[in-house]
Parts: structure tokens; sequence; C-alpha cells
DNA sequence: ATAGGGCTTCCCATCATGGGAAGGTCAAGG
DNA sequence: CCTTGACCTTCCCATGATGGGAAGCCCTAT
């Protein structure tokens, strides 16, 4: 089995295989007389498991852990489960912080009508923190479109 | 005003105002006499515009874009609030992929009973895709621990 | 033998940010 | 006046994971 068909068989790129081998993720291949790499399907396997990892979020460095647990057979669940829990709680981490950008963006969307007309609060907003209160509501034909609570997460 | 009190008055460090600069996002500083930057006022404010875009999750390249609407005074608002809104989207999409991610861990997590023994249904799950069904629960002493239900958000 | 596709290595780019070295400048205090 | 320390300048390197591409070798089918 060569890098092509062991990628196709992994879901790793060629190209990924080659960097894992090249920082000491995985083990070099073997090769062939004439220099190419050579996979065994345990190989494949090993990239499989990088690639399942890589689609949960963990970085390069704590699937080195995750691999060494995996070989090691007389591991402990919990080191395992740390892993999980640690790299649950970054990704929740990086959630609340995407989910408060979003609740600040929505906020001043909402509030600017989006049409021909100059006046924006986003604008207004980031230039100065609200400066004059150039709402666009002001302008427009009485109606007035009160600016929605702003619910952080 | 030099770039270190510049950096302290907008948030942005003053390596990252060379950087902005190096790049054309923001125009050539003035310079004394022996070469240091020197910023006014107006400069100042433009950093802290793009320092709340940031903040808001915006990169560079757009940024680009609202600090040439915050200037044009013929901007149409609609331009603006569709800027606001693609932002708005590529972050819940990221929000999605990173919540699937934390479903899964979650999932395995729950299912792991993380004490001294090795059996691991994360770690078999990455190896391959639940193999055999090494739930640490079937070794335990008869009490059934069910796996979770998975909230696909 | 030749063509095409796959393999090899090596370099470069991304995106926004920081670290650090080598050297010039400024202000305060001896 | 000179020293000291804190600042500024430019330039190079590193991050993390990935892709693009060039130059050159190898294998297989025609």
């Amino acid at each position: 089995m060569n890098i092509g068909e062991a990628a196709k068989a992994s879901g790793v790129s060629a190209k990924m295989i080659r960097y894992y081998e090249s920082i000491g993720l995985i083990p070099a291949a073997g090769r062939t007389e004439s220099g190419y790499r050579v996979y065994a399907p345990t190989e494949v396997q090993m990239l499989r498991f990088i690639r399942r990892s890589r689609d949960l979020g963990f970085p390069v460095e704590k699937i080195e852990e995750l691999l060494a647990l995996w070989r090691d057979r007389t591991r402990q669940s919990a080191d395992v489960k740390r892993l999980a829990t640690e790299q649950i709680d970054g990704l929740e981490r990086k959630v609340r912080e995407m989910q408060a950008m979003i609740d600040t963006l929505r906020h001043l969307a909402d509030a600017c009508c989006g049409d021909h007309r100059p006046e924006c609060p986003i604008l207004a907003d980031l230039g100065h923190g609200v400066e004059h209160g150039s709402d666009c509501t002001t302008q427009q034909s009485g109606k007035e479109v009160p600016v929605q609570h702003f619910h952080s997460r």
C-alpha cells in the first residue's frame, strides 16, 4: 500500500501523512527499494485514529497523548476521559466567545435598517463605542423600531 | 503621540499597528525627524475601530471593507449590514461545527467510566468507529450505565 | 520507448500574533 | 556633559495545520 492508497483508505491526505511523519506523530513508514513509502493496515488504522481525533478538534499535541494511551494496554480510562473533558471544556469556551460575538453583532445588525441611507449604528458602534445616537430609526417615518434586548449567551 | 501611546490608547499592540501599516490596512503614519511614528487622535480612533472589529471576529480582509464604508459618507447601510450578517452566519457555522464535536465528545465521555481500568469507549471509537463493544459498563458491578441520547445540537 | 500518473523532497503561503536581536533615540538624573 | 533605562526602528523567526507547486524519479500500460 503506497501513500496514495493509504490516504484514500484513511481519509488523511498524502501531504498530511508526510507531515505527521515529519513531526514524529507517526513512526517513519517503511520504504520500497525505490524510496516509496509503504503502509500496512495497522498504520492505516492509526491514520484513521488521527483523522477522527482531528475531526473532534483535538490538536496534534493532544493526539500524541491519545495515541500513547491507545497503545498502552495498562492505561487508565480516567486519563483518556480527562483528555476528552479538557477538549470539551476548550471547545465550550470558544463557543461561548463566539456566541458573545454573535449576540453583539445581532444586536447591532438588528438596529441597522440596512437600506440605501448612510446612517449605520454598526459603524457608529465600531467607531466610537456608541457616539452620536445615529440610529437609523431616528430618520425613519416615525415608526420606532426599538433596539432589541441584548441576551448575552 | 508615539506608537506606544497609540497602542495603549487603542488597545492594539505596537507590533500589530506596524503590521497593519505594512499590509496597507492603515495608511503609513507620519514620522518625526528621527524616524519615530507619530499618531493623531484620528488615527487612534481608526485603530480602536480595528480593535473592536477584531473583537467581533472580523478578519482583516473584512475590516478593510468596513473601514472603507466607515470613511465613505455616501455608503449604504445595507452594505454594512450585509457584512455584519455574513459575519454572523460564518460564526454560527463554526459554532454549529464545534457544537457537533462537543456533542460527540460528551456522548463518548459519558460512556467512559474514567477509572483505573484500561477499557475505554473513547479510544475504541477513535480506533475503530466502535469495534468490540468494550464499554466499561460491561465490566462493572452489574449497574448498567446506559449511553446518553445523542442530541445533535 | 513513450506517455501519464504517482511518488519523492523542498520551498512557499496562509492568518494574526508574539518574541527577540541589533542598533538608534529620548528624557531624566548625576 | 554623560550615563542609564525605556523607548523606538527594522528584520528575522515561530506559531498550527494545511495546501500549492516545482523539479525530478519511478512504474505501468500502450
